[in-house]
DNA sequence: TAGATTGTTAATCGATTAACAATC
DNA sequence: TAGATTGTTAATCGATTAACAATC
């Protein structure tokens, strides 16, 4: 409630950088860090650290340093993953079928309720334990389980038409992993995942290393 | 090789989208586009796009714009997209699975040729043609069949271990998806796909989001 | 109290945007 | 040639780092 400003992209992208390494530490029986001990950890400065930290309260004691469960518990609540986060597929095909598992490695709040499909083929299959239903029905289904973010894994044809629907049914956020930029209203939040530009960055560094050997 | 100063990793990272675009540009029979046509459609300013592309050479024409067919070329080019880059995967997993799918659908230039399993009762499967291979059989075959990347899709407690033996077996770059930070040698390049962290960075602007509305 | 380390302000660095001369 | 638009330099903006007073 004090600190309100609009707070650079940047540093929210590597919140959840924090939160990992503050999660190895406490599994490591670790009570407390300085800003230059975890800075050697993580590989940010020092000075980076607390300013970060400083964009969202005082979480630090002076002569102390921090306190790993407090400030791991602070981040994980900054970043909202103290509250349940029911999500749905779209796309049953090979990426939403792993998501589909992969998430529910990472259940830590964020279950998948069910996956949407077009193919009659596949409605009606479960994956996981996950019913593929019918994407006729999505818009529903979300209204009446309040579903908050729709997971987009189809083709990048249906991307676009797929996050209307899931925008007008009222999803709190969409995860896209369709290689397409989609546009979504203001009160969406949207996140890309473009796996087809990450191989790409990782080729220009490939081939640049390579002239480097030269 | 005129130019060859350090460019910013930022740049890079558009490199990518740019492509895409012009690839879409592309399919319409869209011929020539100059940097304030491309910045409507795109997002990003007339400016930046000229000094991001500039950085590479000149491969615009004053009075006239750029020609979507050169710059999509040059671009390609410069991502080291004109050459086949061979693949492994490691971790025959959902995850590896699908990404095994996945990039067969992108077969663009990657190809899947092995994934390795340290699990017996996976290793001899062929997932959409492609063999799931001994774990231990990995080193050799990568400097056989001269792989360039290694994908990573296991645990995040194997992840080091498999960057370790990739890099020793001599792979140029390698693509982590899994949950934590790896170390590797200079002359390899690295990228990192950490889709917990992108999906925490979702949950905060959903948070922020629904706080606004109050 | 003395030592350590934060929180925060000031300085630096890098990236983006604006402006315009060069040129097709 | 005149108009358009690049390539590039200069100005601005934002993010990172350095410094240090506050304080545990």
């Amino acid at each position: 409630m004090a600190k309100d400003a609009k707070i650079s992209n940047v540093v929210i992208k590597r919140l959840p950088r924090y939160r990992r390494y503050l999660q190895e530490l406490q599994k490591k029986g670790v009570e407390k860090i300085s800003s230059n001990e975890f800075s050697s950890l993580i590989g940010y400065t020092a000075s980076q650290i607390r300013q970060d930290l400083n964009n969202f309260g005082r979480f630090g004691q002076q002569g102390y340093g921090y306190n790993v469960d407090e400030l791991y518990y602070e981040i994980s609540s900054i970043l909202g993953l103290n509250q349940k986060h029911k999500m749905i597929i779209v796309g049953a095909g090979n990426l939403g079928q792993a998501i589909c598992n992969y998430t529910e490695y990472y259940k830590s709040g964020f279950p998948v309720e069910a996956i949407f499909e077009i193919n009659p083929k596949l409605i009606g299959m479960t994956i996981s334990n996950i019913m593929v239903l019918d994407y006729e029905e999505m818009v529903e289904y979300v209204e009446k389980n309040d579903i908050d973010i729709g997971i987009i894994c189809t083709t990048m044809d249906a991307a676009q038409e797929v996050a209307d629907r899931l925008s007008f049914a009222g999803v709190k956020g969409i995860w896209n992993f369709a290689p397409v930029d989609i546009e979504v209203p203001g009160k969406v939040a949207l996140e890309n995942v473009h796996l087809s530009d990450s191989l790409h960055s990782l080729a220009y560094h490939m081939s640049k290393k390579k002239k480097e050997n030269k």
